[in-house]
DNA sequence: TGTCCAATGCGTTACTATGACACAATATAA
DNA sequence: TTATATTGTGTCATAGTAACGCATTGGACA
């Protein structure tokens, strides 16, 4: 896999901004961004990802907190000139969660003329009292391409120096004020999401390697927003046949003690390309 | 809706240029989009259609002509610095078919940084005896939004003046020499498509207002590439809820009439929102 | 240590959806 | 008029699904 540059994106602009405001200083990667981003970028166009993670039976996105604006915003990034769209998504990933091998799926493209918010970097960098000026790139219209991530809640380290500034998981259902038109994305991202999961092996992702039936289930629940009955969700999930249960119960809960399970790695695989089901 | 200055596209260029290669003379046209096109059209962004329509049993895409380099087309077009990018997609359908509220749905990006192939346009160009220039915005990258569109193939007027070059319907089982990446956008959108035949009521937009209910299924059967069994099709669509069977038959057939039907107006979109199935 | 309890593992039943196939009806061609 | 291929309607066995019963078990509590 190639590796591409760091040179950053919209959303560094805002930890950039976080830290510099500490120093009261423009920082040379805004100044750089702003004069010579178009060269780097491709213009006009970047990746937004909404990342779920699953965490307490509460399905969560791993959001930006954009304090001068009091606002949150999806972590995102431009692409590079040479860059695939889909690597510049990872890389926002790698940047944001530290983890690699995500998975990603890209589900929408967003480009209404009216998205764009040339207010939100203005306001950035007056903070640092610079006046972006009229003709430059970052201000034009820009079209987002939205890709889903589903990552392991346990996997992300919060330690990380990528960590240090503004990112929060946040409760699908207690989303706040958000930036532009994330909110209407993150709503296209979770109904792709619900789809998706008829026909996906989704669980594999969001959970940890080994899991329970009722952890499974309860990700299901969450995501659907539905309850389901627990005798028929275990009996239709063996079914699929995509999992190996341990000899192994999880201990320490009040009640009798669940057997763990891992998914099938080999039988997984051929379900994501194949799907649940493939009647028809 | 909007309506927008009709200024062309990717496709105008190249019709431009059949019609041009008879008078031998640059096209204001051509000269305009190479000079003027970054400051009216969004830079580095198109829109690709793939129109799907339904004749004698196959299913057909419309393509175009593109005779200096010898390979067929997807008529695609850019995207205006202020116009949605839908509402392009809707411009270049309206365009090439001449049909409005067609059907329609955005299915991929596609933007791997060697899917943009320069040759293309220079070879275009060329044929003017003009040589773009190497830092013309023409020749940078590309990244394009793919559209699927449905059409009902009698409602395509070929004596249309925008059909008088170039566009035609090829089969999609006979696909020649296809530009850049076309062929696997194509391939993309018809496994879109197929996916979709599951729970979306496809027929509607693919098939004359009335129908018999062997042609919607031979319609399946062409989309899905598989024989499907007469009686439970039959049983399965009329379950669904969406049909109205009229009272006439439709007679010339060499045997048995078959009923005519058509589809139930409100239940159709209801289905088109909620989807044929919604378990879970 | 023993009892209680809530959650889990496993199973049953009724119902619906689906795949495979039989037979009668009919519009045209001969 | 007859032959024929196609359509309309129905049946049956099976698989999948929804709803629910009951025994088991790990920890809490007395």
């Amino acid at each position: 896999m190639t590796q591409y540059k760091k040179f950053g994106g919209v959303q560094q602009i805002f930890l950039s901004l976080k830290t510099m405001a500490r120093k009261n200083t423009i920082p040379p990667n805004l100044k750089q961004i702003l004069e010579k981003g178009d060269q780097l970028y491709q213009p006009g166009i970047s990746v937004d990802c909404v990342i779920f993670g699953f965490h307490e039976n509460m399905l969560k996105i791993l959001l930006l907190q954009v304090k001068y604006v009091n606002k949150f915003a999806l972590p995102g990034g431009f692409i590079l000139r040479d860059e695939p769209i889909e690597q510049a998504a990872y890389r926002v990933l790698k940047e944001r969660t530290g983890v690699n091998n995500i998975f990603l799926q890209q589900f929408n493209v967003f480009g209404n003329p009216d998205r764009s918010d040339a207010t939100v970097h203005q306001a950035g960098y007056m903070e640092h009292g610079v006046k972006i000026p009229k003709d430059n790139w970052l201000l034009q219209r820009f079209i987002t391409v939205g890709y889903y991530a589903l990552i392991d809640f346990t996997e992300v380290k919060f330690g990380d120096v990528i960590f240090e500034e503004g990112c929060e998981w946040i409760d699908i259902n207690k989303l706040g004020n958000l930036m532009m038109d994330h909110e209407a994305i993150i709503l296209n991202a979770l109904e792709t999401l619900r789809n998706q999961l008829a026909y996906l092996p989704i669980g594999r992702n969001l959970l940890p390697k080994k899991f329970t039936m009722p952890e499974l289930q309860k990700l299901y629940e969450t995501i659907l927003a539905q309850k389901l009955d627990r005798r028929n969700f275990q009996r239709k999930m063996l079914g699929f046949g995509i999992l190996n249960r341990l000899n192994e119960t999880k201990k320490g809960g009040a009640h009798k003690a669940p057997f763990l399970y891992t998914f099938h790695d080999k039988k997984y695989q051929k379900a994501l390309k194949e799907g649940l089901y493939g009647s028809w």
